[in-house]
DNA sequence: ATGTGTGTCACCGACACAATTACAGTTATA
DNA sequence: TATAACTGTAATTGTGTCGGTGACACACAT
C-alpha cells in the first residue's frame, strides 16, 4: 500500500505558511525545509491554491501565502485537497456475478467501509492548520532556513 | 492514498468459507468469485493462515476452511493480517532539521495522526465476517460457481 | 529591461501490487 | 500403491502511481 506523502507535506507547508504570517515564502525555501524539490512543492501548492488556501504572490520577492486564516483551515480539508483517491479499494477487477457472494460483496462491504472512513475524517476535522502550528511555535523560536 | 485490495479480497474470500461451512473450498473456486487468479487467493489464504483465520486442507478434495468461528473474526483483524504498511505515510525523506518546522512537524502531526487512524480501527472492530456473510445470504441463496 | 519566482508539462526511476507460470509437497481415492 | 487433485511458494512480468528532475513560458517587482 504505497501511500502518498502528500497530506502530511501539505500540512507541513501551511505550517511553515502560519507561522511566517503575511510574509511570502518561497517554493524553493519550503522544498528545503520538507527535503524535497521545489517543483514538488508547486505542485502541491498548485491544488491547495485551487482550494482556496493558499495564494502565490508572482515576480521576485514574491511565493505562497496564506488565503485563510490557518485556524479556518481543519486537517480534514487539506486531506481533501490533496488526496484524491478512495481509502479502501475494491476489487481491481469487477467480482464474478455468477456468485452470490460476488454480486453482493462490494454493496455489503459499502456501508462499513464508509463509516470507518467517516470516523478518520472526524478526527481530521477537529484539527487545524493552526492547532499545528501553534504546537510547533511552541517547541522554539522560528528560523527560516538560510 | 489507496489501499491495496487486499482488504476487500480477504473479506470476499471469508465470507464465502463461512456461507460454505465445513465444506472446503479451493482456490480455484475463491478466485472465480473474486475473478483472480488462484494464486492470488492462496498467497492471501497463507496470511490469513498465518493469522489463524483459515487453515487448508491438502490434497484431493481439499481447499480452504475457517479456523474460527465467523462471528470471532473482525473485519480489523483481516485488516491488520493482510494490510500491512501504515495508513498516514511521512516525508519520503526526513524533513530538514535545520528549519523548526522540519524538526518538529511529525512528533507534532503523529498523535492526530494516530487519533484518525485508531477510529477508523474502532469502526471496522465492530463488524465480523458473520455480519458481513449474514447480509449477503439474506439477498439470496448462495450457490458456488460451477 | 532585467532578474526573480510561479505554473505546468514531460520524462525518468523506484516501488508496490497483481497476474502468471512453474514446480515441489501433501493427500484422497481408485 | 499409483494417480490425480490440491496447496504452498518462488520467480517473473506487467502496470500504475508517486516523487524527483529539468525545461520553459508567463508574471511581476524594481
Amino acid at each position: 500500500m504505497p501511500t502518498s506523502t502528500r497530506f502530511v507535506v501539505a500540512v507541513h507547508t501551511l505550517a511553515i505558511l502560519a507561522i511566517n504570517e503575511g510574509r511570502p515564502v518561497r517554493s524553493e525555501d519550503l522544498a528545503f525545509s520538507v527535503n524535497t524539490n521545489p517543483t514538488v512543492i508547486r505542485s502541491l501548492l498548485s491544488g491547495l491554491a485551487d482550494a482556496g488556501f493558499t495564494t502565490a504572490q508572482l515576480g521576485a520577492g514574491g511565493g505562497a501565502l496564506l488565503a485563510k486564516k490557518p485556524s479556518h483551515i481543519a486537517l480534514l480539508d487539506v486531506y481533501r485537497a490533496v488526496e484524491d483517491s478512495e481509502l479502501f479499494s475494491m476489487h481491481r477487477s469487477p467480482p464474478n456475478s455468477v456468485c452470490l457472494v460476488g454480486r453482493n460483496i462490494q454493496n455489503v462491504l459499502r456501508p462499513t467501509l464508509d463509516k470507518a472512513q467517516a470516523a478518520l475524517e472526524a478526527e481530521l476535522a477537529q484539527v487545524t492548520v493552526a492547532d499545528i502550528a501553534a504546537d510547533i511555535a511552541q517547541r522554539g523560536d522560528f528560523r527560516m532556513p538560510s
